[in-house]
DNA sequence: TCCTTATATTAGGAATTTAGAATATTGTAA
DNA sequence: TTACAATATTCTAAATTCCTAATATAAGGA
């Protein structure tokens, strides 16, 4: 594989995940891992304001971790692929044996907002 | 499940994925896929100067994706867990089919920095 | 058409992330 | 102990991320 080749690769695979390293888009996909949602229901179930999930939202579906269905006046949004989902879940049953070490670093890592 | 303790799982959740979401991390992930490797050899393979590999394994390590061993005056890094070689595998399945969108999406993502 | 509701977009700024340079530390051998 | 090699840490500046507020757009009903 040429050098290059594998490059873009790491770039792209960087996006990839920044799609999920965000709390706020996490919540997003959470929300999304039961089924599809509008995006007023997302906004209420996150507790995110409305342009911040339209934000995020047009993120995760550019990167296609989401699709997006007009329904009259609502859009309907769904997780785009089951790896989604299996991603997530796998991530957790990782996070079961490393979540003390993640929880306390702190270098390069998304600080503490707020709690709600 | 408590809305608290969900917040609290989002939170740490989005740091794992940051451990993955930037392409240095990453091409040290890589690298280590394929078994322990030193900082010096790192260094080599990923082309990323010495003190920011050291300071992204002080991440990883602390995050409890890769663990040290010290060999002599060498210190030696492995991944931690086969997950977080699955997690990899995972992905790349998964940008085999949404690549194309998360290369173009420019919205909280990687910027292309030295693609060397 | 006009109004209301649902969603999207834009702008701007505060906070965070990251790389590199310089320096410190640790381990080994002479 | 001294010197050297390997790795870690600290500091700072530049770039990025993400939120809020304001505004725009689009769809459906009256």
């Amino acid at each position: 594989m040429f050098l290059a080749a594998q490059t873009t690769n790491v770039n792209v695979k960087a996006r990839l995940f920044r799609g999920f390293s965000d709390p706020s888009r996490l919540k997003i996909l959470e929300a999304l891992r039961g089924g599809a949602q509008t995006v007023g229901a997302i906004v209420e179930c996150t507790s995110l304001s409305q342009s911040n999930v339209s934000n995020h939202l047009s993120c995760l579906r550019d990167c296609g971790l989401v699709t997006a269905e007009q329904r009259g006046k609502f859009v309907e949004y769904r997780l785009s692929d089951p790896r989604v989902d299996e991603l997530l879940t796998l991530a957790e049953t990782l996070l079961a044996d490393v979540a003390r070490g993640v929880y306390e670093c702190t270098r390069y890592s998304v600080e503490e907002r707020s709690d709600e």
